[in-house]
RNA sequence: GGGCUGAUAGCUCAGUCGGUUAGAGCAACGGCCUUUUAAGCCGUGUGUCCUGGGUUCGAGUCCCAGUCGGCCCA
């Protein structure tokens, strides 16, 4: 192509013809519109004849002599455009044969049905609005099936307005998400919750185990880092009695990219005074509940199963669809009971690390399924153990709405103890799918429960657990000031997302997920040297 | 981090056993066409075959290393 003139030059050639004709599309600011093209389909019969005027991406180009076509997208549908020399300016005709697909035009027309019925609107005039620079992938459509179009995944992820512009699964995800964040503040606006706002920048980012990333704050000369949770600064408001607070926001881990994680996703945190985990339970449930009916219409949500997604044990057959019904109240199991279900484990046996260890070698503990075991010496305490026992053999298991109660002390810094065991502690976690979707449970409002807490927290940090929370000194001056009992809950939201819409990545639900740089990135980036 | 797998035109893809000048559809460019519709007809051209080495008379193809994805595992 290097002799000829390439696709950007033949458009910025085009682009100077039109402001030679003294159109600059560039100028144009605003358009007004009289009605979608959606309200103008849905209504065409009543409509036909009316003048309306309406603005969008030409999304396909027909030119015939002197008429022609174009289909215009305002983003949630389609409508075709009729153009014709003599129902235009001689300018306006001009425009219309130097437009690509990708601009933007507004036009002013009357509704008709052409020869072959289509729903039209045959055009008065015409406004180009933006004209597009680069080629863009939209494929031809006929009979709800797209021909080409734009399907490599790397491109649709770090092009995602070209993925949004080609792909109406992109778009309706996109909006799926939004009406699923906005029902989420609807259901916790109505149980009489406030939405707050707390820092991402923290000097140690705690209530969660997790690696931060870290940065530099110039202005006060300080390390900080990024918040890994919400919860400290929430606990921080209840001790204000605000007794019911929420927080939808960006939390970031250092840690690597799956179909389940991103190292920047939503969380949503929301606590609740006077509360237990079991009203946590029922929160939870209400919340599915509501946001399947106010965005979908109904509490059913159909997945379709990946092969070897495990529906029950012992189940036969390979069922293609996995119903759930968000209106029905969750399972409710307890941990160490479905731990021993799934390897035999005794709570006994779990009684300590080395009783564990020598237990799972005696009883030959292996995954009937996946036939994966456990390495007992990368566990260095029971906690992380008994964790690790419900991932590989209860996890899978839990495909129906599945409350798991009763975490082990170690792993659960931030829990009230269960006052029958003190080895665990008042909190639950949430599965679906196979997928954790949230983590909950009745709060120490115990200072000095708390700062032992953390005090051993820094005891495993200092064998080497680089997630392991650190003593957070106000946060434990709250709570000596008195906090009230509290249940508080976080869900991921791109992970409630991805249950909702039945979607199988996180990617996709994600509208920007991390993704490496492409070398060209780095080498333009500037450098990030700084002064410390 | 490991295994498998992929990268060819703006997009979607083909490319045989290593063998001439790397192909198709869409998109694009020139022409014809005043209700077309995956518009059609005539004509034209798409290119760092991901990058860098190597083997070979000859590499899109084989080998090695790397980059960026995808899937699975940890």
């Amino acid at each position: 192509m290097s002799e000829e003139r390439t696709f950007r030059e033949i458009r910025l050639e085009k682009l100077q013809r039109m402001r030679e004709l003294g159109h600059d599309p560039y100028q144009n600011e605003r358009f007004e519109i009289s009605r979608s093209a959606q309200q103008m389909l849905d209504r065409f019969d009543s409509l036909v004849g009316e003048s309306v005027k309406m603005a969008g991406r030409v999304v396909s180009y027909r030119l015939m002599g002197k008429a022609g076509f174009a289909h215009i997208s305002d983003g949630d549908a389609k409508i075709q455009v009729y153009f014709r020399k003599d129902d235009l300016t001689e300018t306006e005709w001009e425009l219309y044969r130097l437009l690509d697909i990708g601009d933007h035009v507004g036009i002013h027309g009357e509704l008709f049905r052409t020869k072959s019925e289509e729903k039209s609107i045959h055009a008065r005039s015409l406004a180009v609005l933006s004209k597009a620079l680069e080629v863009l992938p939209i494929g031809k459509e006929k009979d709800g099936q797209i021909y080409s179009g734009l399907s490599d995944t790397e491109l649709r992820y770090r092009h995602r307005h070209l993925d949004l512009i080609a792909n109406p699964d992109a778009r309706r995800m996109l909006l799926n998400r939004s009406r699923i964040v906005t029902a989420v503040r609807h259901y916790f606006d109505q149980a009489g919750y406030l939405e707050v706002e707390t820092p991402l920048l923290q000097l140690e980012a705690g209530g969660a185990a997790a690696r931060p990333f870290l940065t530099h704050y110039n202005a006060y000369d300080i390390d900080v880092k990024l918040r890994i949770s919400l919860e400290l600064y929430l606990k921080r408001i209840i001790c204000g009695d605000v007794p019911r607070v929420y927080e939808i926001g960006r939390v970031f881990r250092n840690e690597g990219v799956s179909n389940r994680h991103n190292p920047e996703f939503t969380l949503l945190e929301f606590y609740e005074s006077y509360a237990n985990l079991e009203d946590m339970m029922v929160r939870v449930e209400e919340l599915f509940k509501h946001v399947a009916i106010e965005v979908f219409g109904s509490p059913w949500v159909k997945f379709k199963l990946t092969e070897g997604e495990i529906v029950d044990e012992g189940e036969s057959g390979e069922p293609e669809f996995l119903e759930i019904d968000f209106s029905k109240p969750w399972r409710r199991v307890s941990l160490l009971g479905e731990i021993e279900r799934h390897t035999g484990l005794t709570a006994e046996d779990l009684g300590s690390l080395e009783n564990a260890k020598s237990a799972l070698s005696d009883k030959n503990v292996v995954n009937p399924v996946t036939g994966k075991r456990i390495n007992p010496d990368d566990e260095h305490n029971l906690g992380g153990l008994i964790e690790k026992l419900l991932e590989v053999f209860v996890e899978p298991t839990l495909q129906e709405p599945t409350f798991v109660i009763g975490y082990p002390i170690e792993t659960s810094p931030l829990a009230k103890k269960d006052p029958n065991n003190p080895k665990m502690t008042r909190r639950f976690e949430g599965y679906i799918r196979g997928r954790e979707v949230c983590n909950a449970f009745s709060e120490i409002n115990d200072p000095i429960d708390q700062r032992e807490r953390f005090e051993q927290q820094l005891g495993e940090r200092e064998k080497g657990d680089d997630e392991a929370h650190p003593m957070d000194e106000e946060f434990i001056y709250a709570l000596e000031c008195g906090m009230p009992p509290t249940g508080g809950c976080g869900i991921g939201i791109d992970r409630m997302a991805m249950m909702l819409t039945g979607a199988d990545h996180l990617r996709e639900v994600l509208l920007f997920p991390t993704m490496r740089p492409e070398k060209k990135d780095v080498d333009e980036a500037p450098s990030v040297e700084t002064e410390s």
